[in-house]
DNA sequence: ACTGGTTGACGAACACTGTTCTACCTAGCG
DNA sequence: CGCTAGGTAGAACAGTGTTCGTCAACCAGT
């Protein structure tokens, strides 16, 4: 195998690969793809900078502020949200809360974005499409619009809340912590509360600590959804 | 009127007013008054220690970290929730939404102290009591202790977000936004969308943006109360 | 009284953050 | 060709949480 020659000093350096130009997508990408090797706290200008060979303050040309960055991110993740084919309001149910685990998953799936999407209104493109076929299979249903409206509201806040939490939960696995043994020291600590004060907890230390996260989020939809059937008009 | 006298040179100075020694609870409360006046983001260690008139290293003797410190004030706050009396299963559904919109009005009043409630266990025994009254009230209505168990959850998740995302709307209110300006920027944008790929939101754009934020988090719950009724068992 | 250990206080420094300002370069247009 | 607009990007600003090392006070033991 034969050693590899030293550069030869009086060659001129062959100039640098012709670097792609920035772009708001490139950025992007690049942000998504920090979230979800390190999470949010992971997503600094410098860093995208530094991955996308540039310095921090080139990207203000393509992006307003760090917000706003977030912001298309969350937007470019919720494009993968898959939704069913149409509307079927014999099953409008099933078909939000599909949606709702489809949203949720993808969201856990890159770290913890969900935090971008609380507290804000939903106004890009991708996340209206979600907004609008839910109304779309609501309404079908009979749930009254208003109704409907103020629904998608609460269904919002369960998928970025949940994902939210989940992801503290993966976030923990991932630093190599052990998950069974941390909620085996939750309930732990909730069985060892004072019972004079706590006995229903302290009794229940094994039920509350119980379930699969995705089970518990299921079941958080199945009760807000049998909620909402109830304003289904005859 | 007296000119005020020079200091006589070979006067030794007063000694400096005697210092309240440090304490964690001194830190937490000075971390919620600056909370209170400028959110989360004007907590941070050297803030805190520049009111208590000391240096940032100083806290560390009380806390482990900023993180902790934030649990604590979370701690602190969750103390102002008021609960009823007794527990009363014949209103259970009441109770509860009471407890819910207690809580979520004593974190909103504190800024978006709710953010470090998202994503956590409730380990404090402020924030327990509340979890343990809860518990109480459901399960003598009838509702089985894992439907009340994971419940408890949601509902935790409905208070959280819709708390911080009502300090979303305040901050607007205190920065000299105009609120109804805002509200009505979003039905216009709304209004505005293209009917071909957003028929229900375009046209019912006045609706989605419709009520007061308690408004909206009371119905939330009662769609999730009316849900959690059908679990009774009989 | 003296000594050693512990703990709280705290300045300096570290490594980092988002953003602005200024200078430079290039492409496009008249 | 000259000018303008827009992109690039280094330097700097003002800030962040935290650690390290030093000092002083207090307490217990001899």
């Amino acid at each position: 195998m034969t050693a590899q020659m030293p550069p030869v000093p009086w060659h001129k350096a062959r100039k640098a690969e012709a670097r792609q130009p920035l772009s708001q997508a490139a950025i992007v990408e690049t942000g998504i793809r920090i979230l979800d090797a390190e999470g949010l706290s992971g997503v600094t200008m410098r860093r995208i900078a530094q991955d996308l060979d540039t310095g921090p303050a080139s990207l203000y040309a393509h992006v307003s502020n760090k917000d706003e960055l977030c912001e298309l991110m969350l937007e470019r993740i919720a494009g993968e949200i898959e939704l069913p084919e149409l509307p079927d309001p014999a099953h409008w149910k099933e078909q939000v809360k599909e949606i709702c685990l489809n949203a949720q998953r993808v969201y856990t799936s890159h770290r913890d974005i969900a935090l971008v999407s609380l507290g804000s209104i939903p106004v890009g493109e991708n996340q209206l499409r979600i907004a609008e076929f839910m109304l779309d299979v609501m309404l079908q249903a009979g749930i009254p619009p208003q109704v409907a409206s103020w629904a998608l509201d609460g269904l919002g806040q369960l998928i970025d809340s949940d994902a939210y939490e989940a992801c503290a939960y993966t976030d923990r696995l991932q630093r190599g912590d052990d998950l069974d043994a941390y909620f085996t020291s939750v309930e732990e600590y909730f069985g060892k509360l004072p019972p004079d004060r706590f006995p229903l907890i302290s009794s229940m230390a094994a039920t509350m600590v119980q379930g699969d996260g995705d089970d518990r989020f299921a079941f958080k939809l199945d009760v807000f959804l049998r909620g909402l059937e109830s304003y289904i008009e005859q």
